[in-house]
DNA sequence: ACGATGTATACAAATATCTGTATGTATGAA
DNA sequence: TTCATACATACAGATATTTGTATACATCGT
């Protein structure tokens, strides 16, 4: 049986997954969760620098994971893609196993 | 709220995601499925070269996400991991979205 | 207009990943 | 032992990612 992903397609989720497959970009999406936060807030959050934390944001936005919108001076992310969020969701179920 | 994961479990994911995050590996671990196949049939399959479909296999295996055993002159694999098993679910679930 | 706050981006050095070529190792058959 | 099959690995050039520093841009208050 031939894989149900050609390349194309595969090529497209592993965007996505290449995305997340990152410590401080699975925290921010953790942080987020289904909340609205702006960068400020994230940054307090994750304990980075802010230009980190913008650079990871814009990448996710590029990918499509993350939307924002600015107001007044600040701009506010959130999880974009519900697949994102699903797949979060299998994390946190099998958190534990998945640590080890 | 702070995050619920420290920077230590956020790495660990993230390995485990790094290891699912290529066309290639997605391509392997969705022709694995739940079944159990020798590297010879995956490169059929997946169309790459023997030596690349070995690369990917030993990084995953060293990841955790798969495992192998030798019978005789094959070696078969399979998934691990089955938390990976989830999240390829909620990728099927998903697809159609995610390709968008 | 000016300064302060909040966010984004350019750049570069360090590091990691990917992939083809060549070769090595393990197993079984003759 | 020798050969063929099946798989693994070493190496290296190409490419991509990561991260700090510096700076630019956007918005608001005065």
């Amino acid at each position: 049986m031939k894989s149900k992903f050609d390349i194309n397609v595969a090529c497209a989720v592993a965007e996505i997954f290449k995305a997340i497959a990152h410590p401080v970009r699975l925290q921010i999406l953790d942080t987020l969760g289904d909340q609205e936060k702006c960068v400020s807030e994230i940054v307090d959050e994750i304990g980075i620098l802010q230009s980190g934390v913008s650079q990871h944001l814009g990448l996710m936005r590029d990918k499509g994971v993350v939307s924002s919108r600015r107001e007044s001076r600040r701009v506010y992310y959130r999880i974009a893609n519900p697949n994102v969020l699903s797949v979060l969701g299998c994390i946190y179920d099998n958190c534990e196993t998945i640590k080890d």
